[in-house]
DNA sequence: AATGATAGTGTTATGTTATAACAAGTTATG
DNA sequence: CATAACTTGTTATAACATAACACTATCATT
Protein backbone atom coordinates (compact mmCIF):
# COMPACT_ATOMS: atom_id res chain seq x y z
CA UNK A 1 0.00 0.00 0.00
CA UNK A 2 3.22 2.13 0.59
CA UNK A 3 5.27 3.91 -1.60
CA UNK A 4 4.22 4.88 -5.12
CA UNK A 5 6.92 6.82 -5.28
CA UNK A 6 7.84 4.66 -8.64
CA UNK A 7 4.98 6.29 -10.24
CA UNK A 8 7.01 9.31 -11.36
CA UNK A 9 10.55 6.99 -11.99
CA UNK A 10 11.45 9.45 -14.38
CA UNK A 11 15.09 10.07 -15.27
CA UNK A 12 14.72 13.08 -13.21
CA UNK A 13 17.91 13.51 -10.54
CA UNK A 14 15.96 16.16 -8.38
CA UNK A 15 12.59 14.29 -7.91
CA UNK A 16 10.07 15.38 -6.85
CA UNK A 17 8.65 12.82 -4.33
CA UNK A 18 6.05 12.41 -1.69
CA UNK A 19 8.46 13.56 1.85
CA UNK A 20 6.29 12.53 4.46
CA UNK A 21 6.32 9.18 2.94
CA UNK A 22 10.25 9.28 2.55
CA UNK A 23 10.87 10.46 6.19
CA UNK A 24 8.44 7.96 7.72
CA UNK A 25 9.89 5.47 5.85
CA UNK A 26 13.57 6.37 6.80
CA UNK A 27 12.78 6.91 10.08
CA UNK A 28 10.99 3.57 10.24
CA UNK A 29 14.29 2.04 8.42
CA UNK A 30 16.59 3.63 10.61
CA UNK A 31 14.77 2.42 13.98
CA UNK A 32 14.85 -1.32 12.92
CA UNK A 33 18.58 -1.14 11.86
CA UNK A 34 19.41 0.23 15.63
CA UNK A 35 16.92 -2.32 17.38
CA UNK A 36 18.39 -5.35 15.11
CA UNK A 37 22.50 -3.79 15.91
CA UNK A 38 21.43 -3.40 19.76
CA UNK A 39 22.24 0.04 19.16
CA UNK A 40 21.00 3.45 21.11
CA UNK A 41 18.77 5.52 19.17
CA UNK A 42 18.46 7.97 21.58
CA UNK A 43 16.68 10.98 21.66
CA UNK A 44 19.74 13.41 20.67
CA UNK A 45 20.11 10.98 17.86
CA UNK A 46 17.13 10.85 16.32
CA UNK A 47 16.39 14.49 16.32
CA UNK A 48 19.68 14.85 14.49
CA UNK A 49 18.68 12.58 11.53
CA UNK A 50 14.72 13.99 11.91
CA UNK A 51 16.48 17.55 11.09
CA UNK A 52 18.30 15.96 8.40
CA UNK A 53 15.76 13.99 6.76
CA UNK A 54 13.05 17.01 7.43
CA UNK A 55 15.20 19.02 5.29
CA UNK A 56 16.52 16.65 2.65
CA UNK A 57 19.20 18.58 1.86
CA UNK A 58 22.94 18.84 3.11
CA UNK A 59 23.02 20.86 6.32
CA UNK A 60 26.11 22.58 7.88
CA UNK A 61 27.39 21.27 11.28
CA UNK A 62 26.56 24.56 13.13
CA UNK A 63 23.29 24.55 10.84
CA UNK A 64 22.42 21.57 13.19
CA UNK A 65 23.52 22.77 16.18
CA UNK A 66 21.20 25.89 15.64
CA UNK A 67 18.24 23.57 14.88
CA UNK A 68 19.40 21.27 17.86
CA UNK A 69 19.81 24.69 20.16
CA UNK A 70 15.77 25.34 19.00
CA UNK A 71 15.06 22.36 20.69
CA UNK A 72 17.04 22.37 23.93
CA UNK A 73 19.65 20.46 23.15
CA UNK A 74 23.35 22.40 23.83
CA UNK A 75 24.59 23.40 20.76
CA UNK A 76 28.33 23.42 21.34
CA UNK A 77 29.70 21.55 18.23
CA UNK A 78 30.71 18.27 19.88
CA UNK A 79 27.54 17.23 20.31
CA UNK A 80 26.32 17.00 16.90
CA UNK A 81 30.00 16.06 15.57
CA UNK A 82 29.45 12.95 17.61
CA UNK A 83 26.19 12.47 16.38
CA UNK A 84 26.94 12.96 12.98
CA UNK A 85 29.89 10.36 13.19
CA UNK A 86 28.17 7.92 14.71
CA UNK A 87 25.02 8.21 12.19
CA UNK A 88 27.40 8.28 9.23
CA UNK A 89 29.60 4.84 10.33
CA UNK A 90 26.25 3.00 10.68
CA UNK A 91 25.69 4.40 7.40
CA UNK A 92 22.36 6.91 7.79
CA UNK A 93 24.32 10.10 6.98
CA UNK A 94 26.41 11.02 4.53
CA UNK A 95 29.23 14.02 4.27
CA UNK A 96 29.20 16.10 1.02
CA UNK A 97 33.07 16.95 0.91
CA UNK A 98 32.49 19.63 -1.81
CA UNK A 99 30.13 21.04 1.01
CA UNK A 100 31.48 20.46 4.47
CA UNK A 101 27.76 19.84 5.02
CA UNK A 102 25.80 16.48 6.05
CA UNK A 103 23.06 14.84 4.29
CA UNK A 104 20.21 11.97 5.61
CA UNK A 105 21.07 8.99 3.26
CA UNK A 106 18.35 8.23 0.82
CA UNK A 107 19.34 4.56 0.26
CA UNK A 108 20.49 3.37 3.50
CA UNK A 109 19.45 -0.10 2.64
CA UNK A 110 21.62 -0.41 -0.38
CA UNK A 111 24.84 1.07 -2.52
CA UNK A 112 27.15 1.93 0.16
CA UNK A 113 29.43 3.60 -1.99
CA UNK A 114 27.11 6.77 -2.53
CA UNK A 115 27.18 9.23 -5.08
CA UNK A 116 26.36 12.62 -4.91
CA UNK A 117 25.32 15.00 -7.65
CA UNK A 118 25.47 18.62 -6.42
CA UNK A 119 23.93 21.73 -8.44
CA UNK A 120 25.76 24.73 -7.17
CA UNK A 121 23.56 27.21 -8.01
CA UNK A 122 20.00 25.63 -5.91
CA UNK A 123 22.29 23.64 -3.89
CA UNK A 124 20.11 20.63 -4.05
CA UNK A 125 21.96 17.39 -3.97
CA UNK A 126 20.90 13.88 -5.26
CA UNK A 127 22.21 10.55 -4.25
CA UNK A 128 21.89 8.66 -7.08
CA UNK A 129 22.31 5.24 -7.77
CA UNK A 130 25.02 4.40 -10.01
CA UNK A 131 23.49 1.34 -12.14
CA UNK A 132 20.53 3.98 -12.72
CA UNK A 133 23.33 6.62 -13.68
CA UNK A 134 24.93 4.39 -16.18
CA UNK A 135 27.91 5.26 -14.14
CA UNK A 136 30.12 2.46 -13.22
CA UNK A 137 32.02 3.63 -9.98
CA UNK A 138 30.06 1.05 -7.44
CA UNK A 139 33.11 -1.62 -6.81
CA UNK A 140 36.05 -0.06 -8.02
CA UNK A 141 38.86 -2.29 -7.80
CA UNK A 142 42.30 -1.26 -7.52
CA UNK A 143 45.46 -3.37 -7.93
CA UNK A 144 47.76 -3.71 -4.07
CA UNK A 145 44.82 -1.26 -2.39
CA UNK A 146 42.11 -2.05 -0.40
CA UNK A 147 39.11 0.41 -0.69
CA UNK A 148 37.46 1.09 2.28
CA UNK A 149 35.57 4.13 1.64
CA UNK A 150 34.91 6.41 -1.88
CA UNK A 151 33.74 9.65 -2.21
CA UNK A 152 32.50 10.87 -5.29
CA UNK A 153 30.64 13.51 -6.18
CA UNK A 154 29.91 15.72 -9.19
CA UNK A 155 29.13 19.18 -9.22
CA UNK A 156 27.48 21.37 -11.79
CA UNK A 157 24.27 22.90 -12.80
CA UNK A 158 21.06 21.57 -12.91
CA UNK A 159 18.60 21.88 -16.14
CA UNK A 160 15.96 23.66 -14.21
CA UNK A 161 18.83 26.47 -12.77
CA UNK A 162 20.79 26.40 -15.98
CA UNK A 163 17.70 26.77 -17.61
CA UNK A 164 16.69 29.75 -15.84
CA UNK A 165 19.78 31.46 -16.12
CA UNK A 166 22.64 32.03 -18.23
CA UNK A 167 26.05 30.69 -16.72
CA UNK B 1 66.50 10.05 -24.19
CA UNK B 2 64.25 10.99 -21.12
CA UNK B 3 61.66 8.99 -19.82
CA UNK B 4 62.28 5.82 -18.32
CA UNK B 5 59.82 5.75 -16.18
CA UNK B 6 57.88 3.06 -18.18
CA UNK B 7 60.45 0.34 -17.36
CA UNK B 8 58.83 -0.39 -14.19
CA UNK B 9 54.89 0.10 -15.64
CA UNK B 10 53.57 -2.39 -13.26
CA UNK B 11 50.10 -1.99 -12.05
CA UNK B 12 51.50 -0.45 -8.75
CA UNK B 13 48.84 2.41 -7.11
CA UNK B 14 52.09 3.84 -6.04
CA UNK B 15 54.55 3.55 -8.43
CA UNK B 16 58.55 4.19 -7.68
CA UNK B 17 59.78 6.49 -10.16
CA UNK B 18 62.37 8.60 -11.24
CA UNK B 19 61.52 11.81 -9.32
CA UNK B 20 64.22 14.38 -10.58
CA UNK B 21 62.47 13.43 -13.95
CA UNK B 22 59.01 14.19 -12.66
CA UNK B 23 59.77 17.47 -11.31
CA UNK B 24 61.45 18.37 -14.47
CA UNK B 25 58.75 17.04 -16.50
CA UNK B 26 56.28 19.47 -14.73
CA UNK B 27 58.30 22.11 -14.50
CA UNK B 28 58.32 22.20 -17.73
CA UNK B 29 54.99 21.38 -18.65
CA UNK B 30 53.67 23.99 -16.22
CA UNK B 31 55.80 26.54 -17.88
CA UNK B 32 54.99 25.79 -21.34
CA UNK B 33 51.33 26.11 -20.37
CA UNK B 34 51.95 30.02 -19.08
CA UNK B 35 53.43 30.82 -21.90
CA UNK B 36 51.07 29.51 -24.42
CA UNK B 37 48.29 31.08 -22.10
CA UNK B 38 49.86 34.21 -22.02
CA UNK B 39 50.02 34.08 -17.71
CA UNK B 40 52.49 35.14 -15.46
CA UNK B 41 54.36 32.36 -14.09
CA UNK B 42 55.76 34.72 -11.09
CA UNK B 43 58.50 33.64 -8.33
CA UNK B 44 55.49 32.58 -5.93
CA UNK B 45 53.72 30.51 -8.32
CA UNK B 46 56.72 28.47 -9.26
CA UNK B 47 57.81 28.18 -5.58
CA UNK B 48 53.96 26.94 -4.28
CA UNK B 49 54.00 24.81 -7.41
CA UNK B 50 57.66 23.78 -6.53
CA UNK B 51 56.92 22.69 -3.19
CA UNK B 52 54.51 20.69 -4.07
CA UNK B 53 55.99 18.61 -6.75
CA UNK B 54 58.96 18.64 -4.61
CA UNK B 55 56.85 16.27 -1.69
CA UNK B 56 54.61 14.68 -3.98
CA UNK B 57 52.14 14.36 -1.68
CA UNK B 58 49.27 16.45 -0.21
CA UNK B 59 49.70 19.79 1.66
CA UNK B 60 47.86 21.24 3.64
CA UNK B 61 47.61 25.42 2.57
CA UNK B 62 49.33 25.85 6.02
CA UNK B 63 52.14 23.72 5.96
CA UNK B 64 52.56 25.08 2.44
CA UNK B 65 52.74 28.72 3.95
CA UNK B 66 55.08 27.31 5.99
CA UNK B 67 57.22 26.28 2.99
CA UNK B 68 57.09 29.93 1.95
CA UNK B 69 57.61 31.54 5.11
CA UNK B 70 61.22 29.75 5.05
CA UNK B 71 61.68 31.20 1.30
CA UNK B 72 61.22 34.88 2.49
CA UNK B 73 57.33 35.07 1.52
CA UNK B 74 55.00 35.99 3.38
CA UNK B 75 52.98 33.57 5.76
CA UNK B 76 49.75 34.78 5.92
CA UNK B 77 47.06 32.42 4.63
CA UNK B 78 45.62 34.49 1.62
CA UNK B 79 48.86 34.57 0.05
CA UNK B 80 48.87 30.70 -0.14
CA UNK B 81 44.93 30.24 -0.95
CA UNK B 82 45.32 32.58 -3.94
CA UNK B 83 47.88 30.89 -5.73
CA UNK B 84 46.54 27.35 -4.71
CA UNK B 85 43.05 28.69 -6.30
CA UNK B 86 45.06 29.56 -9.31
CA UNK B 87 46.85 26.88 -9.67
CA UNK B 88 43.70 24.52 -9.33
CA UNK B 89 41.88 27.30 -11.83
CA UNK B 90 44.20 25.64 -14.58
CA UNK B 91 44.82 22.28 -13.49
CA UNK B 92 48.24 21.64 -12.16
CA UNK B 93 46.93 21.47 -8.44
CA UNK B 94 44.52 19.36 -7.01
CA UNK B 95 42.78 19.64 -4.01
CA UNK B 96 42.17 16.24 -1.95
CA UNK B 97 38.70 17.15 -0.18
CA UNK B 98 39.32 14.18 2.47
CA UNK B 99 42.82 15.49 3.71
CA UNK B 100 42.15 19.29 3.02
CA UNK B 101 45.24 19.24 1.62
CA UNK B 102 46.57 20.02 -2.27
CA UNK B 103 48.71 18.13 -4.59
CA UNK B 104 50.29 18.19 -7.54
CA UNK B 105 48.99 17.08 -10.76
CA UNK B 106 50.23 14.37 -12.03
CA UNK B 107 48.22 14.23 -15.19
CA UNK B 108 48.44 17.76 -16.23
CA UNK B 109 47.94 17.06 -19.49
CA UNK B 110 45.04 14.62 -19.87
CA UNK B 111 42.24 13.49 -17.73
CA UNK B 112 40.90 16.47 -16.29
CA UNK B 113 38.51 14.00 -13.89
CA UNK B 114 41.05 13.04 -11.67
CA UNK B 115 40.65 10.20 -9.35
CA UNK B 116 42.58 9.64 -6.03
CA UNK B 117 43.19 6.47 -3.92
CA UNK B 118 44.50 7.23 -0.52
CA UNK B 119 46.37 5.52 1.89
CA UNK B 120 44.86 6.24 5.31
CA UNK B 121 48.14 5.06 6.95
CA UNK B 122 50.97 5.71 4.40
CA UNK B 123 48.71 8.90 3.67
CA UNK B 124 50.55 8.48 0.51
CA UNK B 125 48.07 9.50 -2.61
CA UNK B 126 47.76 8.44 -6.05
CA UNK B 127 46.60 10.50 -8.89
CA UNK B 128 45.21 7.16 -10.92
CA UNK B 129 43.94 7.04 -14.72
CA UNK B 130 40.60 5.79 -14.99
CA UNK B 131 41.27 3.99 -18.11
CA UNK B 132 43.84 1.88 -16.66
CA UNK B 133 42.36 1.25 -13.17
CA UNK B 134 39.62 -0.21 -14.99
CA UNK B 135 37.25 1.83 -12.97
CA UNK B 136 34.77 4.45 -15.39
CA UNK B 137 34.23 7.55 -14.40
CA UNK B 138 35.65 9.30 -16.63
CA UNK B 139 33.09 10.92 -18.42
CA UNK B 140 29.70 9.81 -16.29
CA UNK B 141 26.42 11.77 -17.50
CA UNK B 142 23.25 12.18 -16.03
CA UNK B 143 19.99 12.87 -17.47
CA UNK B 144 19.06 16.54 -16.73
CA UNK B 145 23.01 17.42 -14.96
CA UNK B 146 25.51 19.50 -16.55
CA UNK B 147 28.62 18.06 -14.85
CA UNK B 148 31.67 21.09 -14.29
CA UNK B 149 33.81 18.75 -11.60
CA UNK B 150 34.23 15.58 -10.77
CA UNK B 151 35.41 14.75 -6.83
CA UNK B 152 36.41 11.03 -6.86
CA UNK B 153 38.92 9.95 -3.71
CA UNK B 154 38.86 6.29 -2.57
CA UNK B 155 40.58 6.14 0.39
CA UNK B 156 41.60 2.74 2.15
CA UNK B 157 44.92 1.06 2.90
CA UNK B 158 47.45 0.49 0.26
CA UNK B 159 49.02 -3.68 -0.06
CA UNK B 160 52.13 -2.35 1.91
CA UNK B 161 50.95 -0.86 4.84
CA UNK B 162 47.75 -3.60 5.30
CA UNK B 163 50.87 -6.43 5.19
CA UNK B 164 52.88 -4.68 8.01
CA UNK B 165 50.46 -4.21 10.24
CA UNK B 166 47.32 -5.87 11.47
CA UNK B 167 43.73 -3.67 10.69
C1' DA C 1 56.59 61.13 -18.75
C1' DA C 2 51.65 61.20 -16.78
C1' DT C 3 47.32 58.46 -16.68
C1' DG C 4 44.76 54.78 -15.67
C1' DA C 5 43.59 49.79 -15.97
C1' DT C 6 44.91 45.23 -14.56
C1' DA C 7 47.07 41.92 -11.95
C1' DG C 8 49.84 40.27 -8.22
C1' DT C 9 51.28 40.34 -3.49
C1' DG C 10 51.04 41.87 1.41
C1' DT C 11 48.43 42.71 5.78
C1' DT C 12 44.88 42.61 9.22
C1' DA C 13 41.06 40.82 10.86
C1' DT C 14 37.62 37.56 11.05
C1' DG C 15 34.71 33.69 9.71
C1' DT C 16 34.01 28.73 9.43
C1' DT C 17 34.75 23.99 10.42
C1' DA C 18 36.37 20.49 13.57
C1' DT C 19 38.57 18.23 17.63
C1' DA C 20 40.83 17.48 22.30
C1' DA C 21 40.17 16.79 26.95
C1' DC C 22 37.63 16.24 30.69
C1' DA C 23 33.16 16.22 33.63
C1' DA C 24 28.76 14.52 34.64
C1' DG C 25 24.77 11.87 33.92
C1' DT C 26 22.56 7.36 32.24
C1' DT C 27 21.95 2.54 31.45
C1' DA C 28 22.89 -2.37 31.51
C1' DT C 29 24.63 -5.92 34.15
C1' DG C 30 26.93 -8.64 37.58
C1' DC D 1 24.66 -1.00 44.50
C1' DA D 2 29.08 -1.38 42.02
C1' DT D 3 31.03 -0.82 38.02
C1' DA D 4 31.71 -0.72 33.24
C1' DA D 5 30.22 1.09 28.99
C1' DC D 6 28.08 4.61 26.79
C1' DT D 7 25.99 9.17 26.06
C1' DT D 8 25.77 13.95 26.61
C1' DG D 9 27.57 18.41 28.31
C1' DT D 10 31.31 21.99 28.71
C1' DT D 11 35.42 24.60 27.82
C1' DA D 12 38.97 25.64 25.18
C1' DT D 13 41.47 25.53 21.11
C1' DA D 14 43.00 23.80 16.63
C1' DA D 15 42.67 23.74 11.73
C1' DC D 16 40.96 25.55 7.56
C1' DA D 17 39.45 29.48 4.75
C1' DT D 18 37.98 34.17 3.16
C1' DA D 19 36.81 39.35 3.25
C1' DA D 20 38.45 43.75 2.71
C1' DC D 21 41.68 46.85 1.82
C1' DA D 22 46.63 48.62 0.83
C1' DC D 23 50.58 48.71 -1.94
C1' DT D 24 53.38 47.68 -5.94
C1' DA D 25 54.46 46.44 -10.62
C1' DT D 26 53.40 46.13 -15.35
C1' DC D 27 51.77 47.78 -19.38
C1' DA D 28 48.88 50.25 -22.80
C1' DT D 29 47.39 54.74 -24.02
C1' DT D 30 47.69 59.57 -23.96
Amino acid sequence: MRKQREKKATSKIFKNHDHGICFDDAIEQIENYFVEKNLQFTPLRRKVFEILIRDHKPLGAYEILEALSGEGYSSSPPIAYRVLDFLMEHGFVHKIQGLNAFIACSHPNYSHSPAFVICRKCERVAEIDDKKSGINFQNPSIDNFIIEKTTVELTGVCTKCSSSAKA
